[in-house]
DNA sequence: CTCCCGATAT
DNA sequence: ATATCAGGAG
């Protein structure tokens, strides 16, 4: 089976997306954040951790700093300490740091609307910065290449990628652009309520009959 | 490519 | 024991 028309391609697409805007109509971003500055830190610690983690975590951390100065003044060893159940507490604790000194310098504190100044800050790459821009800003500037939305993808044949940019790249040419947060999300929530890593659930899943991959992981 | 980090599932 | 968890940098 080398390749279908591309006209089969398109109606294939079409039928994943609303079967997961069926079966998931309200996906939504689960870590909990009340502002752009909340998400990015949220985001950043998200890296190799559940966010259950990562919220239970932020829950103490975004009373005791609420502006990006609050990051940018702590002593290094304070700001290791609150976030260490995360993993990679060092390299998080250091670029959150490097981050928000950049912001109270260079932005007035507060957390920039493009994916160039997004992407310039420490610890910030096109996934972090897919995820403030889309939800904290309702920007459609891409769509976030996680763990997930890569194995999800890939397993439905939406790419045959493994470069999260060029994965990136090819599901932003075969979804509308008012959807690629909403199938960001979409993909999240499959991945992680359907279609585990190790052991997916394909014979109760709702994609089952659009995925090359059913029953052969 | 490796390293960073540790809890949890298989 | 090993793979995986809302990755990014060197």
């Amino acid at each position: 089976m080398a390749r279908q028309s591309r006209q089969a391609d398109a109606s294939r697409i079409k039928s994943i997306l609303t079967a997961l805007q069926r079966t998931y109509p309200r996906a939504h971003c689960e870590l909990r954040y009340s502002n752009p500055l909340e998400l990015l830190i949220a985001t950043i610690l998200s890296a190799q951790c559940t966010d259950a983690r990562v919220n239970e975590v932020t829950r103490t951390l975004f009373q005791r700093y609420r502006t990006a100065a609050d990051y940018a003044e702590a002593p290094l060893s304070e700001l290791e300490e609150a976030i260490r159940p995360t993993g990679f507490y060092r390299n998080k604790a250091r670029n959150i740091q490097a981050c928000c000194r950049a912001l109270v310098e260079k932005h007035g504190g507060q957390v920039p609307r493009t994916m160039e100044e997004l992407t310039a800050l420490d610890g910030v790459g096109r996934k972090t910065a897919n995820v403030v821009l889309g939800n904290a800003f309702g920007i459609n500037e891409g769509i976030v290449v996680d763990t997930h939305v890569r194995r999800v993808a890939q397993r439905l044949g939406l790419t045959r990628q493994t470069n999260p940019d060029k994965i990136e790249q090819e599901l932003m040419q075969q979804v509308p652009r008012d959807l690629w947060t909403q199938f960001s999300h979409w993909l999240i929530w499959h991945g992680r309520r359907r279609c585990y890593a190790r052991k997916p659930d394909c014979p109760h899943c709702e994609l089952r009959q659009w995925c090359p991959s059913a029953g052969k992981v």
